[in-house]
RNA sequence: CGAAACGUAGCUCAGUCUGGGUAGAGCACCGCUCUGAUACAGCGGGGGUCGAUGGUUCAAGUCCAUCCGUUUCGACCA
């Protein structure tokens, strides 16, 4: 026996995988394991990985943890096939959701209020509230196993990050791809900012509300021919955008009704003459025009605030395509400075645009009589003014779905606002090629999603008119009549025009920098910077450049090392993060961005709803990770289909099934092994030479599976991967350990135990290399403790040369496997349990001798005395004809029916050449195929192969019978040593009160029951209370050590 | 409203592109078996009108059409 201290590995306890994983995180935080699996390799070998910022101002939640196990997994992976992987945290600090937070902190809400607060004031506390959550970021991405650099991270708010910013820019700016145009956004005017189309699609952000609907009527100038006065009637549930209006849109295609009332002569949509029964009580249809007839009338305004701007080219009767007369009239106002719509119209026909409205949603001193008042409140003042005004229609409410602000809960209105644009339009065609050059996993990604959204690009709102931001780096001369715009596109730039290098770039600083206008000769106006910042999505397209502040630094490194190998993030950044990383790209450098991206699809809660906090339909990471462990979440998310971008529910029970089905079992093979080392105080060697077809086979296997998983990660497909290792760990289980067991018991250490032990430690420690991207932690505590290294993700990844192949032995042991599957079932059928040995088993078929040299293993596993082989399948079985429809289907037509009705009749024969004559037609051998089946009065089963059958022997003699029951009670013995909770070394003396039948059966066996019980004597005699034995008796021990 | 993806066993999904004959796997359930690894595993069973309807075809889970349902997207979500 040996004892504790010369047991050459750790001995191995019940794994609790949440306190294992713990202890692996402490321990490569003290080694610096990560800094070595960098730094151990070659500069000049890099993959680049980009990692994408998420917004510092949130906590991660499983989304996060999914993209980040894949933004872990594949450097892992890259790292081992000995590539430098450098792999810095990235943190998105700016933008609206940053500044929401910090307006909740102060209590500081809406532009005025951040402006009394101080810019300076509100920006440095949005710099230290957006860093607040980076603990609990660096918390849970660090107990995930992600390695990532938090010490050398890169933040959107630092100056270098800034000043590439604005030079990419500035470039743009060079290359004529940047404008500025008024443009309508939705806005929400409790919080003075204008929102994005994601805000209002917020839950509970769009609800009903009740507003005016007015019908009004706007006056058209005279024509010659009019039969009087002519009032076109305009429906609208917007009246305070009334005093704007500049236009108005009839369908060219659609009847309108000329209707004469009181002298006076009322046009709208034909269609909707119904809706006015009552206003128009008394009418008479006069005649019934085109819209297109009516195009280019002009009309008086109805509020006449801007009457008199000939510059607008307003008043018109316009051509618009989505108008319809299922509500108001078919006649459309426009206000081109409050609708989308509007204002493409307006575009379209050269009409200008007023925006009476300021930032709090008030009128300006333009619209006279409702200067100050809310938009929205103003709506009856304007509606009875209209009234008082004679051009009042009708007047109704109307119930509608209308969005509102997520935060302050007002109601949004649509205004125009000035705002910057990359004419992506430009470019588009060339974005669509670069496309080409990428590989999109899952493909359909590249052409569809993807591709889909870059033929329909439009161009790209870059600005925002917010504080916490980097600014657009434009200044502009205050003076209109001495115009100038300057651009920058670095420090240096603005120190040599402002005479300061500014050492913060936000604002207010920024917006100090101000300098008389070169173009002025009055020295009167000044050069002040546009008060815009930056959308944060553009911040985070500019990190490629921007993370190594390129080009200020970094120069030759960042055109040696782009674009990036690889990037994850899940299937919607098509519209952000992908797209903005592809524009920018193509923009500045005429490339793609990333050579290979994963798009993962999205993940939902159990119930197959989206992850919702308000329901609380999931078990929050932090208690899986306590519960279940970390590695168990990687690998139930990278063995689903969702790192194929397929949608996939998040289970409970799905990760304790990864616990039983992945990481018990590999554990139980590290546990076994470390077992029988340990008993035999034997420190295997890595080898692959060991000549024992057991051994051979589970090397060749494990060559196969290391060729397979290198393909697909090679091709990025994760989870192939892991269904590779997940067949192979089977087979390295359930097979090769399981048959192998007893190589590794006997008391001598001999050379086919040596080789056991070696083996089943080489192909430990190669698997243990496969699933170290999948299993950081769980492999990184075996792999340490069988081989003493510092960690298997310093290790390489295995050659598949480095095994032997073996085709015909892996073909052959599969084989064995379906032989004995079938001969096990044929048991189950004749109800002849395994412990019963029968005589013989014949494999009949053609080469069947080809399993001969493992043949002991089918007698083993099935329990028979002799294994047999027989090349005269037709002694055993008969033959059904499987006629092939694909073949005969083109040949024969609608009777290929009758072939199979024949066919499944067993109304065939075969010719002697193997032809088959069946239904009147001849069949050559390509055109069926024949399967086996056991003839009749033989127990025999088919292979699944269809060329083989397993008979079996099943006259049961009384000597098989005796040794059935030795083997019974030999089992019996083993369970009354678990039940005692004896060690499996330790030796008994056993006592036997049997019935006459068990007695014999042991006496004949005597020396086969001792060895298998560890009995160093067998006595016969009465036994009280004690142990069942196999139904025939009693047994009881005594351990006795020797 | 528009677009896309998906819909196959109680659950998670293959198979559909390229049509071929009793529709598969894993899990769960039931029974049996094995166990000198306290893990498991092996064999068997029940469980499916392949979302619905119609069409093309000798033949449809697979191709076409329509419909229904779920999810995502429709320019600030991993």
């Amino acid at each position: 026996m040996s004892t504790a201290s010369d047991q050459p590995y750790p001995a191995v306890d019940k794994p609790d995988f949440p306190a294992i994983e713990t202890r692996i995180l402490a321990r490569w935080d003290e080694a610096g394991t990560f800094q070595r699996s960098i730094d151990e390799r070659p500069e000049e070998n890099e993959y680049v990985f980009y990692d994408g910022p998420p917004f510092a101002n949130g906590l991660p939640h499983h989304g996060h943890l999914l993209t980040g196990y894949v933004k872990d997994a594949v450097p892992r992976y890259q790292t081992m096939r000995g590539k430098k992987v450098d792999r810095r945290f990235g943190w998105d600090c700016h933008g609206l959701p940053a500044e929401m937070e910090t307006e909740k902190q102060l209590g500081v809400s809406g532009r005025v209020a951040i402006t009394e607060y101080g810019i300076d004031n509100f920006n440095e506390a949005c710099r230290t509230s957006v860093m607040k959550y980076t603990s609990e970021w660096e918390k849970t991405v660090t107990r995930q196993a992600r390695w990532v650099d938090f010490e050398n991270d890169y933040k959107t708010m630092d100056i270098d990050y800034m000043e590439s910013v604005i030079w990419a820019f500035k470039q743009l700016w060079d290359k004529g791809l940047i404008y500025e145009a008024n443009r309508v956004m939705p806005y929400s005017w409790g919080a003075e900012t204008p929102l994005s189309n994601f805000e209002i699609r917020l839950d509970d952000a769009t609800r009903p509300r009740q507003d005016p609907a007015v019908t009004v009527a706007f006056e058209l100038t005279p024509n010659e021919g009019d039969p009087g006065v002519m009032k076109m009637l305009a429906w609208t549930t917007t009246p305070w955008t009334l005093p704007s209006n500049l236009g108005l849109i009839v369908g060219p295609d659609l009847d309108y009704s000329v209707m004469e009332l009181n002298g006076e002569y009322l046009i709208l949509g034909s269609a909707t003459v119904a809706n006015y029964e009552k206003e128009l009580e008394g009418a008479v249809e006069h005649s019934v025009v085109k819209g297109v007839d009516l195009l280019e009338r002009t009309y008086t305004p109805l509020l006449p605030y801007f009457a008199d701007r000939d510059d607008l080219n307003a008043f018109r009767v316009l051509s618009g395509d989505f108008v319809e007369t299922e509500e108001g009239t078919g006649i459309v106002h426009t206000a081109p400075g409050f609708g989308e719509d509007d204002q493409r119209i307006g575009e379209e026909n050269g009409v200008g645009m007023v925006v009476p409205v300021n930032d709090q949603g008030r009128f300006t001193d333009e619209v006279t009589d409702f200067a100050g008042q809310n938009v929205l409140e103003a709506n009856s003042d304007i509606i009875k003014h209209v009234k008082a005004l004679g051009q009042l229609i009708k007047h109704e409410t109307y119930e509608h779905n209308y969005p509102h602000c997520w935060r302050t809960d007002t109601p949004i209105i649509y205004r125009a606002l000035p705002s910057w644009y990359v004419k992506v339009t430009d470019f588009r065609e060339r974005l669509v090629e670069l496309n080409q050059e990428i590989n999109w996993i899952p493909d359909n990604v590249q052409n569809g999603r993807f591709g889909k959204w870059l033929e329909g690009a439009r161009d790209w709102s870059i600005s925002r008119n917010r504080f916490w931001g980097s600014p657009i780096p434009v200044w502009r001369s205050d003076n209109p009549e001495y115009p100038r715009i300057d651009v920058y596109g670095s420090l240096d730039e603005l120190e040599a025009d402002f005479g300061v290098r500014p050492d913060n770039l936000h604002r207010p600083y920024i917006d100090e920098l101000v300098r008389p206008n070169p173009d002025d000769p009055t020295g009167q106006s000044m050069m002040r910077r546009v008060p815009e910042v930056f959308d944060c999505w553009f911040e985070s397209g500019s990190m490629p450049f921007a993370q190594v502040h390129y080009p200020f630094e970094n120069k030759d490194w960042f055109e040696e090392h782009y674009p990036a190998d690889f990037i994850v993030e899940y299937i919607n950044q098509t519209r952000g993060w992908f797209y903005t990383l592809h524009v920018l790209a193509g923009a500045l450098f005429d490339k793609p961005s990333f050579q290979n991206v994963i798009c993962h699809g999205i993940l939902l809660a159990e119930d197959g709803q989206k992850l919702s906090k308000k329901l609380r339909n999931y078990t929050e990471p932090t208690e899986i990770f306590d519960k279940q462990g970390s590695d168990a979440l990687r690998w139930y998310f990278m063995n689903s289909n969702i790192v194929r971008g397929g949608d996939a529910r998040i289970s409970d029970r799905g990760i304790d099934e990864v616990t039983r089905q992945v990481m018990l079992p590999v554990w139980n093979a590290y546990s076994f092994f470390t077992l029988y080392a340990n008993i035999d105080g034997y420190r295997a060697q890595l080898r692959t030479d060991s000549t024992d077809e057991l051994d051979r086979y589970i090397l060749a296997k494990l060559r196969s599976v290391i060729e397979a998983t290198t393909e697909a990660m090679d091709s990025y497909d994760l989870a192939g991967a892991t269904a590779q290792i997940t067949t192979f760990l089977d087979a390295l289980n359930n097979w090769f350990i399981r048959r192998s067991r007893d190589r590794f018991w006997g008391p001598e250490m001999t050379e086919d135990k040596q080789n056991a032990f070696d083996t089943l430690y080489t192909v430990l420690i190669n698997f243990l290399k496969l699933s170290a991207p999948f299993l950081p932690m769980i492999t990184e505590e075996i792999y340490t403790s069988l081989t003493g290294e510092e960690s298997v993700h310093l290790a390489a990844w295995p050659e598949a040369d480095d095994f032997p192949a073996d085709p015909e032995l892996v073909e052959n042991m599969d084989r064995v496997r379906t032989v004995v599957s079938a001969a096990l079932r044929l048991r189950e059928d004749q109800g002849l349990r395994v412990r019963l040995p029968l005589q013989t088993l014949t494999v009949a078929g053609s080469d069947s001798g080809a399993l001969d040299p493992l043949s002991h293993l089918i007698a083993d596993e099935v329990n028979v005395k002799n294994v047999a082989f027989s090349e005269d399948l037709g002694a055993f079985a008969e033959f059904a004809l499987q006629p092939n429809g694909k073949v005969l289907g083109p040949r024969l037509g609608g009777d290929v029916q009758k072939v199979f009705g024949a066919a499944k009749q067993g109304a065939w024969s075969q010719n002697d050449d193997g032809s088959i004559e069946i239904a009147g037609y001849t069949l050559t051998p390509e055109e069926f195929t024949l399967n086996v089946k056991p003839a009749e009065g033989v127990t025999a089963a088919a292979l699944p192969s269809n060329d083989a059958v397993v008979v079996l022997d099943i006259d049961v003699t009384p000597e098989l019978e005796a040794e059935g029951l030795a083997r019974d009670i030999v089992r019996a013995v083993q369970e009354a040593r678990k039940t005692e909770d004896l060690v499996v070394t330790d030796r008994i003396a056993l006592t036997l009160d049997l019935t006459e039948a068990g007695a014999a059966a042991v006496h004949a066996m005597e020396a086969y029951v001792c060895e298998q019980t560890l009995a160093t004597s067998i006595g016969y005699g009465t036994v009280d209370n004690g142990h069942d034995a196999a139904g025939v008796g009693t047994l009881s021990f005594t351990v006795a050590n020797s």
